[in-house]
DNA sequence: TTGTACGCGTTATCAG
DNA sequence: CTGATAACGCGTACAA
């Protein structure tokens, strides 16, 4: 076993001193070439390498960035994820995962363990108990510290900070729109309960194209679901007692299930019946038949997000100016609908 | 704006010496009780918490474990690193997540960025590439540096180190035996190239079960496809030419993909066709009709593998001494086989 | 009871 | 051209 060997091991082995070493391997003009030429033949031979975290305690920079998400298990995170840590790694920046699960408390412990000099800066996303019981005072405490955050999908308004989201509002709208457009009558909403921000403006959305529209709103064809779990039974009641001839749901699942409900009952997709739902995830795609979704293009937000944060950590100046990005979703056509 | 405090701060302001602060933090018997009283106020009051970096800098430990995987949109990979997450964060470590993307040369980098002093051990599982080349030598060079690694799911033999799989032959014997227990005389299967080390072990316990059997192995029966790609052209192809009544897929994918051109022919499944997939994800679950598994337990295995991990990461023994454990699968049986 | 000095590994400044 | 010194933030053995 080598252990790792460092500037003071490479000066007490050429006798020079450790600042020499130091300049030497990073070519510096003050070095005379025959010293340098042999300090860095010693380092290549015994592969020395910086350690990152003495760099870290002297640049008070760790080039680590701290991603706080509710869940892994979930296709569109996952994405998010993907796209933060390829950006973040061609700048040279590493991701720090933490799940809060849905839970404030764990939302809080995570980020007060990477605040104390752990990261340069968040990524994040509410947790639902978050955003219930809308208490920021965590990270309030982190921006106010100059610890710059950004926050994506699942924001709020109540903090000063960059945000990235996709226009759920005009997702659903645009969704909702398709269905009429399709000559659709009795469009239904499976969604869950408001206090998810998301799910609020997936509402507004899809209220919006039927307002505009002669059918108008029918509230009984709207299905609150009090959480993002699959309740099958209350679906499966909604179904059967509205017999509606679309459907938007909030996510896959919801939309997935209900096709099978359907099917079951010997309707055919998308004849009788008709499907979108959110989250362009595998789902979608080998569903039967496949299902149309708006897609909310989670690798790019994870793009943006990361190119946010790092710019600003990278950028010296001291002004406090956030901006809010709003992708734009788009309507990923499958079998699931008419087309 | 206030930014973080720190140990100088406080002995300035209570004019003290720091470390007559530091010791009063940690409510040393030396210090006087008005002292620590005093100091310990002043601490609450402006929230000092110590600086991480410094503290691993000091210890040579970072509580920081990286874990280098090959795709995190993947519900089996996704799932582990929640198990690892959870292991990790109750014993006070943060994860680092990496990701090769199947590439040798991002598994390398990572690697070498991550191994200069920003983790503390290593979780990983290997990249495609890695497994074809078979090259380990970015492996062994950081076990030999003495940074503990443990291998999960993909692994190799060429590396002493810990090691967590699941028996995935014996899963695959398994499904091949419920197909044969249920008469079924065509047995297909959907693998991959044999350079993935998990793609090579669940033929093998196909190929076992097989033997065993009066039907013994029909090579055209095994279609070998280059990677987890889904190719659908080569799957349609193999599934018209051999018509099989029984087929054992090494991912979801496959088998959910497969499902649904019989269906389109118009078979019957489970009556004309049954189908059993590797790794418990969403598809499965919500696939039409649901398909019955070889789960991984890839949360299980996660934890597992943070606990070995985080034991010789913090065992003081030097004794190099290393363990495989081998998890086992499970069939969950759903409505793609008779039951 | 409190403070001084040193070390963790690195870099930057300044002196020789 | 080379080296000594200080500093990043913390902990601790040792001195006062």
């Amino acid at each position: 076993m080598k252990a790792k060997i460092t500037l003071k091991d490479i000066a007490r082995e050429l006798e020079v001193s450790i600042s020499t070493v130091s300049k030497a391997l990073k070519n510096s003009e003050e070095i005379s070439r025959d010293t340098k030429e042999k300090v860095q033949a010693f380092a290549k031979l015994y592969n020395y390498k910086p350690n990152n975290i003495a760099i870290s305690l002297k640049n008070k920079r760790t080039k680590n960035i701290g991603v706080v998400i509710p869940d892994i298990v979930h296709h569109f995170f996952t994405t998010v994820i993907r796209g933060i840590e390829k950006y973040a790694n061609a700048r040279g920046y590493n991701v720090i995962v933490c799940l809060s699960e849905e839970s404030f408390d764990k939302e809080v412990i995570n980020m007060e363990m990477l605040a104390n000099g752990s990261i340069d800066g968040f990524i994040m996303s509410l947790s639902s108990e978050t955003q219930e019981k809308a208490d920021y005072n965590h990270l309030k405490e982190v921006t106010e510290q100059g610890i710059p955050v950004v926050l994506f999908d699942r924001i709020t308004h109540e903090v000063e900070c960059d945000k990235v989201i996709i226009d759920d509002e005009l997702g659903a709208y645009q969704a909702t729109k398709k269905f009429i457009d399709q000559g659709k009558k009795k469009i239904a909403l499976i969604t869950t309960d408001d206090y998810l921000s998301v799910s609020e403006a997936r509402t507004r959305g899809y209220r919006k194209a039927l307002e505009e529209s002669p059918m108008g709103i029918d509230e009984s064809l709207i299905l609150k679901l009090p959480s993002m779990e699959l309740d099958e039974a209350a679906i499966k009641a909604f179904l059967n007692k509205m017999d509606p001839d679309a459907v938007l749901c909030v996510n896959e699942i919801f939309a997935v299930y209900s096709m099978r409900l359907v099917q079951e009952k010997g309707l055919r997709i998308p004849e009788d019946i008709s499907f979108i739902g959110f989250t362009d995830g595998v789902l979608s795609k080998y569903a039967n038949p496949s299902l149309t979704v708006v897609a909310q293009h989670g690798e790019k937000m994870g793009e943006v997000s990361a190119k946010m944060l790092i710019d600003k950590i990278e950028s010296e100046a001291e002004e406090e100016t956030y901006q809010t990005k709003i992708l734009e979703p788009t309507l990923v056509i499958r079998d699931s609908i008419a087309h």
